[in-house]
DNA sequence: TTGTAAGCGTTATCAC
DNA sequence: GTGATAACGCTTACAA
């Protein structure tokens, strides 16, 4: 923060007053025009920039939005980034970021700072251990514009951005049913992460659309590489009775993809295998990974969209919208 | 930005000064026991949080710490942001993140807002098209700190965080060279690119180090996946006569074994694969990717280490510093 | 121990 | 047309 020159400056050195500068450099109707190409000229030459903060504290409006996300290094949420940046940058906004790293009390005190810095709206999926959300009521409530996106939680009455997470699970599963499955695991996520549960409702939907049994010992909680490690052994003694598994994302569906070859299990012949998130392992797997497209970068848009909607219209009278994508199975070599 | 309590609300509901209100916030000395407790509790009660904004006006500090990334989607640089973030964060420092988007005029506008936002430094990553410095060199003489990080230019004198690219140029090339491959194809970034341009010298001096001749049309600009299906043909065309081939980066190289099992080449017998990331996907693709190891993690940390060492010490003295990490080789199936 | 007032850089409301 | 001045929320000499 260097000694920058301000409108002072300009006004010393031109002989005019503050205010004439203020205005003549936003090209208020009152100034002359003699004074105002002065004023201008003069303050490029002197590279006067002006100061945001100050402008933001005067105007209670920071042109900055923050954004809260689990962790920046999965590529559905680093493209989600790059869609949120992408947009507001051409609306002028800037983006503070905040990972919570799946911890909910890193997360609270993200939502803290932001707050604290006076940004003009948030952006957040929440961590998978977040259970308590009165923070995000509360800053709701007081008329803090926030966006959901991807992790939502029902109980705020908020603006969202999701997918069609039942409907991806159900796509995924019938499509295993479609090809003959009829013993399908389904590696799910945390039952009280929400879009855990809608996948794993798309799952049992498509089993009861088919009439197939629903067998609790084949939902699994197992959401991570690491977790498909970690339960190694139970997955071998379920392998021999199933012959398709959907998983609830595309790390762990490779995880598995890895262990069974490891096995000796033929991908597709002996157990087809679905992931959720078409990412750019999908393709690199053997055999590519059938999966369910989400579109990280077109939800990032979308919820700065959905914010800077809000922001404009402070009239506030826009009933909360929840935009949803809807899912296409990507279909390859693995199902 | 909503109607917050400010500390004049709480003078004036408590009937003391705003100066005293502020000095109890803040554990002034002078302050009595009692004011201090009476106040604070009040601001508690009231859920007062100080206006960041106000704070960094006043005393000339935001931090904020601005973020220049040429793509946030890329593995090596979402795990740098990661890293950032995780020890800014610790430190009270936040960051306003933009990205390039490998486009050197949005690059430039970027950090044109970083400074106009006045974050306390800035920490960057060209952007592939950038070949104008000026705009940097004049920053950093105006005394604004600023780390550069992987993609740095070295006709700008500053603060450095980078890994040694040449050595894993040569790391790479040198396996090559005692497996026993002679005619080694490298896939090489544009050469005005630093790291390109080292890792291609360090492929040179393997060649150089074993005696063996350096062939110009044995090294090819070719560094994204999508080039190398544009390149396919020229490829093929080229593979008869190599036995190894060192990749620019990792997702190259992938999309190279792809072509090469596609063409029926087996790998490593027939061509061996070396890469340069160590991204997750090196250990997805099928055979493994033997490649050379970049801590995305670490160098974000160690840059906003570098970045705060200075803004701790605006003294000023300290010289700048570059910090190189060291590459190191995965060997796995490729190579 | 507490209060007054200037100042951080800007804009907006008055005057003249 | 242009210039004082207050205000945005806060800190900090300097007074009291």
């Amino acid at each position: 923060m260097k000694n920058k020159v301000t409108i002072k400056d300009i006004a010393k050195a031109l002989g005019v007053s503050i205010s004439t500068v203020s205005r003549a450099l936003k090209d208020h109707p009152d100034i002359s025009e003699s004074t105002k190409t002065l004023i201008k000229n003069f303050a490029q030459e002197i590279n006067y920039r002006p100061n945001v903060l100050a402008l933001s504290l005067r105007q209670q409006k920071s042109h900055t939005i923050g954004l809260i996300i689990p962790e920046i290094v999965h590529h559905f949420f680093s493209s989600v980034i790059s869609g949120m940046e992408d947009l507001s940058y051409r609306e002028g906004y800037n983006i503070i970021i905040c990972q919570s790293t799946e911890n909910q009390f890193r997360e609270a005190a993200a939502l803290q700072t932001l707050i604290d810095h006076r940004v003009d709206g948030i952006l957040i999926s929440l961590s998978k251990s977040t259970q308590n959300f009165s923070q995000f009521k509360k800053a709701i409530e007081e008329g803090f514009p926030m966006v959901f996106f991807d992790r939502i939680c029902e109980s705020v009455e908020t603006d969202r951005v999701i997918m069609d997470d039942t409907e991806g699970g159900r796509l995924a599963t019938e499509y295993l049913i479609d090809k003959g499955c009829s013993n399908i695991l389904h590696l799910a996520a945390s039952s009280h992460l929400l879009i855990g549960r809608y996948r794993r409702d798309g799952y049992i939907q498509a089993l009861k659309d088919h009439h197939l049994p629903i067998k609790e010992e084949l939902i699994l909680k197992c959401d991570t590489q690491e977790e498909v490690l970690t339960l190694q052994n139970h997955l071998y003694e379920l392998l021999p009775q199933i012959d398709g598994v959907f998983a609830v994302n595309d790390s762990t569906a490779i995880a598995l993809i890895q262990i069974l070859k490891k096995k000796g299990y033929r991908i597709p012949q002996d157990i087809r295998v679905v992931g959720f998130g078409d990412g750019p392992n999908a393709t690199i797997v053997e055999p590519a990974l059938t999966t369910i497209e989400q579109k990280g970068y077109d939800m990032g848009r979308e919820s700065v969209r959905l914010l800077l909607q809000r922001l404009n219209n402070p009239s506030a009278s826009i009933s909360y919208q929840t935009r949803v994508f809807p899912p296409t199975l990507k279909i390859r070599e693995s199902a």
